[in-house]
DNA sequence: TTTATCTACTACAACGTTGTAGGCAACAAA
DNA sequence: TTTGTTGCCTACAACGTTGTAGTAGATAAA
């Protein structure tokens, strides 16, 4: 229609006018001008469904996440958008929350082409990645970040988890603490596996026994899961060090301690995995391990570019990480007692 | 292709495969059993681009937005994702990082048929909107929320700007401030003028001066911004209570005051709009106007859908206003002085 | 019997691009 | 003069759907 609209008030083919458009070599620079001029004047688009018909290629990426409302995925989404624009590419977004039945159905939505690749982080529930290995036999590039299946051989954006696991837990011995508990959000979820080996693997270098009441593993329902915490928190064996491998965990801990009158960092020191910008300023400042979310987002979405630019060139398995800083606060100062 | 593909494994023409698929009352109960086993064997998908493009339709809406840094956007993509999702609508995300430039070229690359209808809020420095005018000449529905274009017909869903920010004024009032100054984002964004505006006529109502000085513009730029809020604390005739019109300005101003050893709220008294989940933790926690970001979300794009849908049914150019709440923590706490 | 009215299908032309194959000059090399 | 070789353009068949128009065959009404 409108190209071929161009074709004909100019008295050319419309084969021509779509090289011109696309500065084919095979048109001569005078038509290419006459062109481009009638195609401003005109405001003419190309037709992208047309477009991604015929080529195949949507320009179109997925990312699929459990939820925007937190200061992680908020960023990873600014570094992916950031990406996905400077390319020319689209960006679709679905959300899980947290529930496996939606990401497989949302997958299955994936599957018809719709788009040229898939950025992912699992949900908590994710307990088996049959859905992506589809994803992955019908050739659409798959590339997870954060919450990744560790099986799957599709290419991985991480922070150190291990790591930072380790280094939380540490920081917590070296001030002070004797019982850490463990926070964990999903026993399926390698992110929160590796911060907990990071975190047992800690204990066991400062000779502190490994108490599996410590640690706890939260369902996802907010109500049982504060209940969780009241229940850690009110023990005779109370812990004297929380380490939550998620922010919301650390905010309910907040929650309950001020609930119970248990004052931090004198009665629990508390430590989480978190980008909230206002950790600074909760009463006391909470100490974080904080991921370049951002970066996250930027590093995830150029490999799947190079991907889906470059098909063929598969097997590039590549395992990313960017490293957490762990920035010190006052939840975990070091107090008298 | 692959609905060829169905048709010559069940012998049939590709139209009847067609319409056994969408449910048409021309093909007999047997034949759509048959196709439908065939498609759910072949794992068929229908080609999101044939289809779009045949019914000049893409079942995409696009979400037009500052940034997802932070806790409103957040969950208003959460609310519209989920009305979609529900109406089997895919959801394209841009970010115009406050730029217009940026603002400009996306609704651009709008034009062409990629999107049924577009949800927008405005980037700061949207002045003029030439731009989505042209959207709307394309007869491409249009829904604001939050940030909106006074002028234009589109539906509207915000909040109640200039009541929710005569009570924040009130408040302070109420709580013995005599000096207010308001923190504004944007000359140009009628949700900072409205709530300037309820600022103002509590201010008269409660018989105090209105002072231009107190009315402070801010550039956008981190730096410059923090430099104005320093200078205004720093001087003399500093104010007792402040109103920002949004979480940004606000949290800038608990660090500056913890920089210049002022006590909220003893010294000055701070209240602002904002969805920030951990407002309560914050030291000392913060009464907001807390707006409902969910149900905007999901109210605009209810409205959309409905225009998306029935079309020649244009004007109805909806004002929805979902009130916010004033939540009273410490900030503001009435101080004897 | 003819004509009308169903039911269940098929044929086919769009939708707007894009890439391949082809054509026809003009000019150069043989 | 023939044969290549460019340069610039056109024709046309895809891409995978969908809706309209059309066609049989069967049943019902005249």
């Amino acid at each position: 229609m409108t190209l071929k609209q161009i074709a004909t008030e100019l008295n050319l083919s419309f084969s021509t006018v779509s090289k011109a458009l696309r500065d084919s070599h095979e048109i001569s620079e005078s038509t290419k001008k006459l062109v481009l001029a009638k195609a401003k004047e005109l405001n003419y688009q190309v037709n992208p469904f047309a477009s991604s018909l015929r080529k195949q290629k949507s320009k179109t990426i997925a990312v699929v996440i459990p939820e925007v409302v937190n200061d992680f995925f908020g960023p990873v989404i600014n570094g992916i958008e950031s990406i996905a624009q400077e390319k020319g590419y689209h960006v679709l977004i679905y959300l899980t929350h947290e529930d496996m039945k939606k990401e497989v159905a949302i997958t299955k939505i994936l599957q018809n082409g719709r788009v040229d690749g898939v950025l992912i982080s699992i949900s908590e529930q994710t307990s088996d990645a049959m859905h992506l290995q589809e994803l992955e036999e019908k050739e659409i590039p798959l590339v997870f970040f954060d919450r990744v299946v560790e099986h799957m051989d599709s290419p991985k954006v991480t922070t150190d988890d291990y790591n930072s696991g380790a280094n939380a837990t540490e920081h917590l011995i070296e001030n002070g603490c004797k019982r850490i508990a463990f926070l964990s959000i999903s026993q399926s979820l390698s992110i929160s596996n590796k911060r907990m080996n990071g975190y047992r693997s800690a204990l066991t270098k400062h000779n502190l026994p490994i108490d599996d009441s410590l640690v706890i593993n939260f369902t996802g329902n907010d109500l049982t899961d504060k209940e969780l915490i009241r229940q850690l928190l009110k023990s005779p064996a109370r812990p004297d060090g929380i380490f939550a491998s998620v922010e919301k965990l650390a905010i309910e801990t907040y929650e309950i301690c001020e609930e119970l009158q248990l004052k931090i960092p004198a009665d629990v020191k508390v430590i989480c995995f978190s980008n909230l910008k206002t950790a600074g300023l909760l009463s006391p400042s909470m100490t974080t391990i904080t991921q370049p979310a951002y970066e996250i987002g930027r590093e995830a979405a150029a490999i799947l570019f190079k991907l889906v630019e470059k098909k063929g060139h598969h097997f590039l398995l590549e395992k990313t990480v960017i490293n957490s800083k762990l920035v010190e606060r006052n939840s975990t100062r070091k107090t008298d007692s």
